[in-house]
DNA sequence: CGCGAGCTTGACGTTGTTCAACTAGAGTGG
DNA sequence: CCACTCTAGTTGAACAACGTCAAGCTCGCG
């Protein structure tokens, strides 16, 4: 981990930060802390203090919850221009989830205080978090969906789906089998089973860690009837 | 359901509405309607359209996913003073959940226009809403938590701590087995066998619906160690 | 060339759902 | 006031799903 205390207004050109004036972007500037993490290294970690809010300009972040010593559920990634973690910072002061960097990123850490004094001062700034948490709650809905009944299979394939659309050049090149298997709630063991099982049906292609998906539609059937 | 249109000011006492003035509590008034809930009914019903935020006044209500034809499982109750849902609504047009009614309850239903309105004008409200909104991404957090790696024992206990703490006065009176299963996501069947197992361990008390904690501690104990 | 981490495979046991049957109590109509 | 029915609750047995274990494999790297 590696200081880097240039205040670029790393923020400005960014959705949620496009509601701030010139003003209030110095502010937040002044109050926010760049910092570069390689892929491997935890940047959050679940129940430790959390005075930051943390966002990420450059890289990929799987974000997880621990939820025993070895148990490990990923709940979703996160690519430059989003929050690593938000909420975590509000209501109590320790990080709800943790996070490690799947590849190198560049992450910001905000000062909370800060982004609290613009949330009570700018409504259109606060109207945009709101509506980006929201989408965070909907996600996080989808996952109980998917956690409560569906079995081996149809998580599976909801979460090669989820990857495969994430957006980000490669992704399956940054994850391990147990990475998947953790976004997939299911043994590693059933993963791999299973993938060359989805490789057997012709739903996919595995070629070392990379998987193409062939037929979409029986993939995404799968996912939905769980 | 019953429409009762008389507009009295129900929401102005309530935490987040404290932060507005005469003028826009007038105003998110005027936009709000009012409305009677038996017993039993549904109150939002999830992927129907969603052009109201719902609060609720009096009452007690349910809030599930239904994630098949006949499968629920259910995320949280909401009490007199809580928004049943509030993110459902701003991402996109429709409810992500369903809500029922457990008790006889009173609901407004607001205008998502008009609280939109008021998010972007004043900070303060749309502060109190975002920290209100982390507090439900950590139970669905914990929910999530509790669904990957606890086996039914541990899901169990840990339902009954939330419902028992939940602070309703004889909550268990107003629900049935099947719904308790539903919070704790295993079958009726299981849920009747471990309550039973629970009571012949001295762990609680049950007398037809109600169920009475005699000891708190080894129950949060099973409902930890999952 | 050898070591170790990640990956792969099959066998086995546990967990928890499903099914089927039965009981109790609440509401209904004769 | 008593059968009758319907729903909620209860119980045990059988089965399927899935995780765990143990062993072997492969590939990249020192």
């Amino acid at each position: 981990m590696n200081t880097d205390n240039n205040s670029s207004p790393c923020l400005g050109y960014l959705s949620c930060f496009n509601a701030l004036s010139k003003q209030e972007l110095d502010f937040i500037n002044s109050k926010t802390r760049h910092l570069f993490f390689k892929k491997g290294e935890t940047i959050c970690k679940q129940g430790a203090y959390a005075p930051y809010i943390v966002f990420l300009t450059r890289g990929l972040v799987k974000v997880y919850l621990e939820v025993d010593r070895d148990k490990h559920i990923s709940t979703h990634l996160t690519k430059s221009g989003d929050f690593i973690s938000f909420s975590s910072v509000f209501n109590e002061d320790a990080y709800k989830i943790s996070a490690t960097a799947l590849n190198d990123s560049d992450v910001c850490m905000i000062d909370r205080e800060a982004v609290i004094k613009l949330l009570k001062e700018n409504g259109d700034f606060s109207y945009r978090i709101v509506s980006r948490n929201c989408l965070i709650e909907n996600r996080l809905l989808s996952i109980i969906g998917n956690l409560s009944h569906k079995q081996m299979a149809g998580k599976l394939a909801t979460t090669i789906i989820y990857l495969n659309d994430f957006g980000y050049d490669n992704i399956f090149g940054s994850l391990t089998r147990k990475e998947i298997a953790e976004f997939a709630n299911i043994s590693i063991e059933s993963t791999v089973k299973l993938l060359k099982d989805f490789e057997n049906r012709g739903i996919l292609s595995l070629e070392g860690k990379n998987i193409t998906i062939n037929n979409r539609e029986i993939l995404q059937k799968i996912s939905d009837k769980g």
